[in-house]
Order: C-alpha cells, then sequence, then structure tokens
DNA sequence: GTAGGGTTAG
C-alpha cells in the first residue's frame, strides 16, 4: 500500500519515509526501510547518500545477504563506494551478517580508509574468534603510520588477546592504556579485567576489578564471575556473585547466572540449584528461551545427581543446542543411565543437533560405563567417518572406553598408534590397567613414561601407581612409590597422600600410615581422616579409629556418612559392638544422617560376627523400612548378610526368615536362593534345600537368557 | 559509522 502510494510521489517524499522509519527503529520498520529503499531502486530513482547510508545498515540489522547485494550493487554502480562512510558501513554490514571474507573484500578495495574502516575489521575478526587475523591488521595498520589506535582499537585488540589467551600483548596494551589514561574508561577497564581473566590471571582482573573501575558495569561483574568460574575458582565465583547482589545495585542477567552456575553445581547439592532456579524465575528470566542458560541448569542438575530436574528442565527447553545435548548426555553417564545417553546420541542425529567432539567423548564414555563393545565399535566407527577421531580429548575416551569393555589390546593398540599424546592418554591407559588387575603392566608404563621426558607424572598418574605398586610388591611397592612422590613434588597434594596412606594401610603397614598422615598437617581434608579411620580399622585397631573420630571433631570437620561408614566396619573388625551401636546413634541423633545400607550392613556384621544374631535381626526389621512401613529400597544386601552369617552360625530359624524376605525383595538374585538352599543342607534339611533350588531352578531364573547359576 | 560479558568434556 504504502509502496503503491510511494510510486506516485517525488524522490524527498521516499527519502522522508526512509527516515521516518529509521527512527522508528523496531524490525517491521527495518524491514520497511530495506523495502522503500529497493522499491526506488527499482523505480529507477538516483539515491540520496544519506538514504543509502540508511538502507545499509538497515541490510546489515536484517541479516539479509540478498539485499545487502543489491544494496551494495547499486552503490557502486552510483560510484557511492568512494565515499569513506558508505564503503565503512558495507564493511559492518557485512561483519554484522558473518560475511566477514566480503567485509575484507570491501576493505581491500577501498581507496581511501580511516580509523574507523580499520577498526571494524580488527573488531570484526576479534568477535569471530579469527584473533590472528586481528592481530595482522592492526600490525598493518601501525605499519601504514597513519593511524594512531584509539580506545575502539583496543577494545578489539584486548577481545582478541583474551580469545587468543595471548597474555604478553594484552600486558602490552594494559601497559598502553596506562600511559594514555584511557583505564579509567569503564568500557575498556572492563575488557581489560576480561582479557586477564580469560588468560586465567584472575588475580591481575580482581586488581583491575576492584582498584582502576571507579564505577562497575554489569559487564564487569560478569567478566570477573566468568573469570574465576572458568579458570576452576569456584567458591570465589560463588563468593563474587552474592557480593555483587549485596553491594551493587545491578540485577544479575541471564549471563551472570549462566557463569556462576557451573561454580555453584561443582561446589554445591542439588537443594541449592534449585533455589537458583527458582531465583533466575524470580528475576523473570526466560530459561526455557534462552538456551545456554538452559543448558547450565541441565548441567548443574546433572552434576548435583537430580537426573530428575535436569530431564524435566531439558524437555522444556526450546531450542536445545550441541552443548545441551551433551550436558543431558553428560547427566545421564555421570548417574548411571549411560542407556539413555546413548538414546539421547541417537535421538540427536533424528533432530539434527550434530554432534562435536564433547559428544563423541560422551558417547564413549556411556558404551564404556554399559561395557557394550558392540555399540563402542559403532561409536569408534562413527567417529572415523565423521573425523573426530583425530581429536586428542576423542581419542582418549576411546581409550578408556575399550578399558572398560575390556578390550585390553584395542586400547594398547590405539595408544601405540597415537603420534600426539598427552598425561590424559597416559593416565587412561595406567589406570584402565590398575582397574583391571594388570597392576605390572602399569608399572611397565609408568617407567616407560619416565624415559620420555615431555610427559611429566601429574597427581593422576601417582594415585594410580600407588595402588598398582601395592598389589605388584606388596609393602615395598608403596615405598618406592612414596619416594617417587616426594621426588616428583607431588607430596603436597591431599589426594595423592591420602591416597599413600590408603595404601599403606591396606598392606598392613599401620605406623607408617600413621606417621603420614600426622605429618599432613595443614594437608589434611575430611577424606584424609576418613581414610585413617578405615586405615585403623581394617588392622584391627577399632579404638584407635574411634578416638579419631573424637580428634577429627576436635579439628573441626563434621564426620560425614563415609566417615560412620569406616567407623562401623572398624568396630565391626573389631568386635567393638557397643561402640558400634553409640556410633549409629550419634550419627543419626548428633550428626542427622539417615542410615544407608552400608552402615546397616557394617552393623549386622558386627552382631553376626559375635553370633548375636537375633539382636541383627531386630536392628534389620526396624531400620529396613521408611517410616511409612515400607521396605527401603535395595535393602536385599542387608538381609543377605543375615542370611550369610545365619549360615556360618547354623541358625536355621532367622536363616529362614531372612530367605523368604529375599525371595521377596530380590526374586532373581541366583546368590540369595543357592545361599538359603546350602543353609537347609548344612542343617541337613535335604527337603527345604532341594525345594528352595528347585524354585528358582523351575521359576523365572532359568527362563531369563545370560543368567547362570553361581554356587557359593 | 566502529564498542566489553554466557552453556557442554578432559
Amino acid at each position: 500500500m504504502l509502496i503503491a502510494c510511494l510510486r506516485k510521489c517525488p524522490l524527498e517524499m521516499g527519502i522522508c519515509v526512509i527516515l521516518y522509519f529509521v527512527v522508528l527503529g523496531s524490525m517491521t520498520c527495518t524491514r520497511t526501510v530495506v523495502a522503500i529503499f529497493v522499491e526506488m531502486l527499482e523505480l529507477g530513482f538516483l539515491p540520496h547518500l544519506n538514504s543509502v547510508s540508511h538502507a545499509i545498515r538497515a541490510c546489515g540489522k536484517l541479516g539479509s545477504m540478498e539485499k545487502g547485494m543489491l544494496v551494495h550493487d547499486s552503490v557502486i554502480q552510483n560510484g557511492f563506494n568512494l565515499h569513506l562512510p558508505i564503503a565503512n558501513s558495507l564493511i559492518s554490514m557485512y561483519i554484522r551478517m558473518g560475511r566477514l571474507d566480503y567485509g575484507r573484500w570491501v576493505f581491500d578495495d577501498m581507496h581511501d580508509r580511516d580509523l574507523v574502516s580499520w577498526n571494524s575489521l580488527i573488531t570484526g575478526y576479534a568477535r569471530s574468534g579469527n584473533w590472528a587475523e586481528a592481530f595482522n591488521l592492526f600490525l598493518s595498520m601501525k605499519k601504514s603510520g597513519s593511524w594512531v589506535p584509539n580506545r575502539v582499537t583496543f577494545l578489539g585488540l584486548l577481545l582478541a588477546c583474551g580469545q587468543a589467551r595471548n597474555l604478553v600483548l594484552g600486558k602490552s596494551i594494559h601497559g598502553l592504556l596506562i600511559c594514555t589514561g584511557l583505564l579509567s574508561d569503564l568500557r575498556l577497564g572492563t575488557a581489560t579485567v576480561d582479557m586477564y581473566a580469560k588468560c586465567d590471571r584472575v588475580e591481575c582482573a580482581r586488581t583491575i576489578f576492584e582498584e582502576d573501575l571507579s564505577e562497575k558495569s554489569l559487564v564487569s561483574w560478569n567478566s570477573l564471575v566468568a573469570g574465576y568460574s572458568q579458570n576452576g575458582y569456584q567458591r570465589e565465583a560463588v563468593m563474587l556473585f552474592e557480593q555483587m547482589n549485596v553491594e551493587s545495585n545491578l540485577k544479575p542477567d541471564s549471563i551472570t547466572f549462566a557463569n556462576v552456575i557451573p561454580a555453584y553445581a561443582s561446589l554445591a547439592n542439588s537443594g541449592s540449584i534449585r533455589s537458583i532456579h527458582t531465583l533466575i524465575i524470580k528475576k523473570g528470566l526466560d530459561i526455557n528461551g534462552d538456551v545456554v542458560l538452559g543448558t547450565a541448569m541441565v548441567d548443574a542438575y546433572g552434576k548435583c545427581s537430580d537426573i530428575k530436574a535436569a530431564k524435566s528442565l531439558f524437555t522444556c527447553i526450546e531450542k536445545p543446542n550441541t552443548a545441551t545435548m551433551n550436558a543431558m548426555i553428560a547427566g545421564y553417564n555421570l548417574n548411571h543411565h549411560a542407556d539413555k545417553g546413548m538414546l539421547l546420541f541417537c535421538e540427536m542425529l533424528q533432530m539434527k543437533v550434530f554432534p562435536d567432539a564433547i559428544t563423541m567423548v560422551m558417547l564413549f564414555q556411556s558404551c564404556g560405563e554399559l561395557g557394550s563393545i558392540k555399540q563402542g565399535n559403532m561409536a569408534h566407527g562413527y567417529c572415523l567417518s565423521k573425523g573426530f577421531s583425530s581429536h586428542l580429548t576423542v581419542a582418549n575416551a576411546m581409550i578408556d572406553m575399550y578399558m572398560r569393555c575390556g578390550c585390553v589390546n584395542s586400547s594398547g593398540l590405539l595408544f601405540s598408534l597415537m603420534s600426539l599424546k598427552n598425561i590424559v592418554t597416559w593416565n587412561t591407559m595406567l589406570f584402565g590397567y590398575v582397574k583391571i588387575g594388570f597392576s605390572a603392566m602399569a608399572m611397565k608404563m609408568f617407567y616407560q613414561m619416565q624415559s620420555e621426558i615431555q610427559y611429566k607424572p601429574d597427581s593422576v598418574t601417582m594415585i594410580s601407581i600407588i595402588q598398582a605398586s601395592a598389589s605388584v610388591s606388596a609393602s615395598q611397592g608403596v615405598e618406592l612409590v612414596h619416594g617417587f612422590i616426594v621426588k616428583l613434588g607431588l607430596d603436597s597434594e591431599t589426594l595423592v597422600v591420602n591416597s599413600l596412606v590408603d595404601a599403606y594401610a591396606k598392606n598392613g603397614l599401620i605406623q607408617s600410615a600413621r606417621v603420614l598422615f600426622t605429618q599432613m598437617g595443614q594437608l589434611r581434608d575430611q577424606s584424609s581422616w576418613n581414610v585413617m579411620i578405615a586405615g585403623c580399622g581394617m588392622n584391627g585397631q577399632g579404638m584407635e579409629a574411634c578416638k579419631l573420630l573424637t580428634l577429627m571433631e576436635e579439628d573441626g570437620y563434621r564426620p560425614n556418612s563415609i566417615t560412620f561408614t569406616s567407623l562401623l566396619s572398624s568396630c565391626s573388625h573389631s568386635g567393638l559392638i557397643e561402640e558400634g551401636c553409640r556410633y549409629l546413634d550419634i550419627m543419626v541423633k548428633k550428626y542427622k544422617i539417615l542410615p544407608g545400607l552400608e552402615h546397616l550392613t557394617c552393623i549386622v556384621d558386627m552382631f553376626a560376627r559375635a553370633g548375636r544374631l537375633e539382636e541383627a535381626y531386630q536392628l534389620i526389621k526396624s531400620l529396613c523400612q521408611t517410616s511409612d512401613g515400607s521396605p527401603l529400597s535395595n535393602c536385599d544386601a542387608v538381609w543377605g548378610t543375615l542370611l550369610s552369617a545365619c549360615r556360618m552360625n547354623m541358625n536355621m530359624e532367622l536363616g529362614q526368615l531372612a530367605g523368604e524376605k529375599l525371595s521377596e525383595l530380590a526374586p532373581d538374585n541366583c546368590g540369595y536362593h543357592t545361599l538359603l538352599s546350602n543353609l537347609y543342607a548344612s542343617g541337613e534339611r535335604w527337603d527345604e534345600a532341594t525345594k528352595t533350588r528347585r524354585v528358582f531352578e523351575d521359576g523365572m531364573l532359568l527362563k531369563k537368557p545370560g543368567l547362570s547359576v553361581v554356587e557359593m
């Protein structure tokens, strides 16, 4: 309608209409600006310089390459390309459309350039991740000698430095900003904070954030939160986020959340992730529409073992992308639903969401978790066909998959064929060998690794080697590896030392374990205490274990579920029944920890060892049910322990009760049926023994393929 | 006319 009217109007009218819509500025108006301009061209009007400029910007905003090129054609036909601002507009139009190649073409074709031309292209390259070209252009600009970089140039360069993690150049720009006094500029100051954060120099970023930024924007806070979060400083990220909410009057946006959520996820439990979720909704942010935010939340739920919440959020995300899929598959793998992870991968292909190298890593994890070599081989084939197998992390995941599936030779072959390896490659092989009991092989690899100077053993390597050494030459092995650890300077790593304490204790060298534990001092964490308590237990020093709990509390550590498992097991091994019961009571009443299967099994085992089966039975009856009287899930293992104890003590009556309970709870489990049958047999109650055996032989078990009778 | 910040693995 409007265009029909225009046909009858003079040129000036067209320009006025264009200006009117430019001022209005909405997307529909932008479309109208382009439509009117194209119509004017078709009607043969010679466009005015001003309207050409507006039309170019409108095309960039619209992202229409077709219209953009049409306008570009008219520019050339009318010789407007010689006009510097018009050529510059064309460059930014193409950059906005993601066509840097066209932008560069316009740039190369220009007779005259100004600082804007250079800046547009430098920033364009930096934003698209081609930082090398951004630096090259900057050098050419300096070489031409006509231009002095301004704040826009520096913004582009800082962006490129961050992406390239080029700290040397980043620092020199920082220096230039100090000399020119530009650091006080909010945007430049923030960009400097961001550059240091991206180059893993969070402490420099923090100093500038606090000392040089007199005013802080939301982007300033977000950059620093991201810096902490992405460089492994989770606590600092969370603390800064909370500080921001208290100190500044800025409101966190979706980017703030996307940055801080991974930090919360690696620190917190699912409860606090749920509260973050509520907070996001309260702030009115669109978690389903913003795929980056949604993905971060799916991942966080997965990491905190709340797979239900992860799935229900995942299904609500409107346009899930590759990262979203990867996060969901990771969640499934982590929570023992690798089968679902694999299914999701297939769905992903159907939905035409294309897998990337990370997806491949996740897929191999699923195959490894399931021990499914058939699927693993298929995934390997897919990887080869899509060219992912040259990725180092993908190849590492593949080695791990073959190891987990028991195909040691395939892993070995892959390893020997890899021209590019890293420490993770070696660690994967080492850990794989240790897990399947090939300790000698692991030790051999460790020595081989040390002969190749480019691979320096790290704490992960040493934790595998500690385990391997213990089984290779028992006590001597641990001491030998301890020596290596000291030599490598890894004796200040808590995880490594905990592992050493554990290995000493497991090999009966409780005195060495104790000395090391005492030497740890500040290095001790909660796990150190747990390991030492368990170590005392397995060396028959139950009373020592109990004393350690008191010391642990005095040291300011709160015992957790694992602590009590170790302690109860210690009491059980040392026949300390009264102490065991007391600690169970302390665990429930003082520390509000609900007894899990592992605790109950220890307690039953403790009574059973002392032949006090009746008490064990009463205890299970009272503890193996939830508050509404229904049985606790998976509590068959506890009844199994009792049944086993009954057999040892020839207690027919209780054994029968336990057996009945088990046929209710785990009718499919061959082991329990055999155990009961053997109990009857040892009491010479042959009829019942035969009957029990027949129940499960005639029953569903034999109909299940793959199940075989396990003799106990 | 050019302008800073985000998700997934190891």
